[in-house]
DNA sequence: AATTCGTGGCA
DNA sequence: TTGCCAAGAAT
């Protein structure tokens, strides 16, 4: 991670010079540029697109001002606020280290490098771009756009996701960061990547880099960076139990790990079968079923069937939704699966939304039966 | 080292 | 409409 030998000052100096004149110096993170406001934007910035988090940031800022704030509120209402973003592990990481700086750094944000990337949801990229950033401390950083840059500009074959591609990518990175002006260089190459060296058409004539890229010099920008080798995403199928009892459904909160972690979720099984069992347990005999939705995750397709239930009708049934006797007959069958958590938070009413989080395709389904009436 | 984590912008 | 992939980190 040795930077600046002399013989790169040229680079960081092109990069500069058309970060001066072209940068992106107005978005809501770099208006007041506190520790605080840094961290939560790189982290939201995390795989999401600068349009999406926006207003994600300034809600964030508005409920929570600092980190303290930040620490003191309910998980809860820092997945809600999150709700819709993805990446959920992103919100309880950010939650948990707010505390953990309130509780051992008395409430102020590290600024020793290793002190930083020992804190949760932070890497060395997103610890670098925070001190790089705030303090002008000497740390390179490669997001994506870096990757891209780099990747054209000296060449580099293979998938940037790849371990060894990367390693690779992260000493082209530590050698053309300067020592001085970090902040604005390693601002203005993520702007150069999201401006000029655009995945689709980059703008080579408006590049400060074009006279030295070597993908440009053979004329095959289009080779760098190396694609992902595709492969189909697996197909899954969720069946959504919707239970309505005096104009609330019944909500389960989801484990920490896995998909959608603490999130609230309707009572979730692996088969029609599944949920028929279920119900019948409980004296349930009708039911209907919903229109189903197409789910995409990064890493596979869920079809969600949602499955509606209205107890108010049907006397004595499912007073608790409580699955435990469910799963131990399903137990009993040697191919049941289940991820979901026996915590429950039960009668969700859609009409008076709670402060939790939840996933897109159940606030949908929320919303959807808030407004039937 | 390869997977697992969401969702939406955009071509 | 479909596919690609975002200011990556944790496991």
């Amino acid at each position: 991670m040795q930077a600046q030998s002399n013989k790169n000052a040229p680079f960081a100096k092109a990069v500069l010079n058309w970060y001066q004149k072209f940068g992106r110096k107005d978005l809501p993170w770099q208006q007041e540029k506190t520790l605080y406001k840094v961290w939560l934007s790189e982290v939201m910035l995390q795989q999401t697109q600068v349009t999406t988090v926006i207003p994600y940031f300034q809600r964030f800022i508005n409920t929570f001002p600092n980190i303290t704030a930040l620490a003191n509120a309910p998980l809860d209402e820092v997945l809600h606020l999150w709700t819709g973003l993805g990446y959920y592990a992103r919100a309880r990481n950010l939650h948990k280290t707010a505390q953990i700086i309130r509780d051992e750094y008395q409430g102020n944000f590290p600024t020793d490098f290793q002190t930083v990337l020992s804190l949760s949801g932070i890497g060395r990229s997103t610890a670098g771009a925070i001190l790089s950033s705030c303090l002008n401390q000497p740390y390179p950083i490669l997001d994506g756009n870096v990757k891209r840059v780099l990747a054209r500009y000296f060449v580099v074959d293979g998938w940037t996701g790849e371990k060894k591609v990367e390693n690779k990518l992260w000493g082209l990175t530590a050698q053309v960061t300067p020592k001085e002006y970090i902040a604005d260089f390693n601002q203005a190459m993520m702007d150069l990547g999201a401006m000029v060296c655009t995945r689709t058409k980059p703008k080579c004539d408006l590049c400060p880099l074009s006279s030295e890229c070597q993908s440009h010099r053979r004329n095959d920008w289009q080779s760098y960076p190396s694609k992902k080798v595709k492969k189909t995403l697996p197909e899954k199928k969720g069946y959504f139990l919707i239970l309505e009892k005096q104009g609330k459904v019944a909500l389960e909160q989801r484990e920490k790990s896995g998909i959608w972690g603490g999130l609230y979720c309707f009572p979730q099984f692996d088969t029609e079968q599944d949920v028929i069992d279920y119900l019948i347990q409980n004296r349930v005999t009708e039911y209907q079923q919903w229109t189903a939705v197409k789910h995409t995750f990064s890493h596979y397709h869920l079809y969600i069937y949602p499955i509606y239930v209205n107890l108010d009708e049907g006397s004595e049934n499912i007073e608790n939704i409580d699955r435990t006797s469910w799963k131990k007959i399903a137990e009993n069958k040697s191919e049941y699966q289940s991820s979901l958590s026996t915590k429950v938070k039960y009668w969700y009413d859609p009409q008076n939304p709670e402060q939790i989080g939840l996933a897109t395709p159940i606030k949908n389904l929320l919303l959807q039966i808030a407004k039937r009436k």
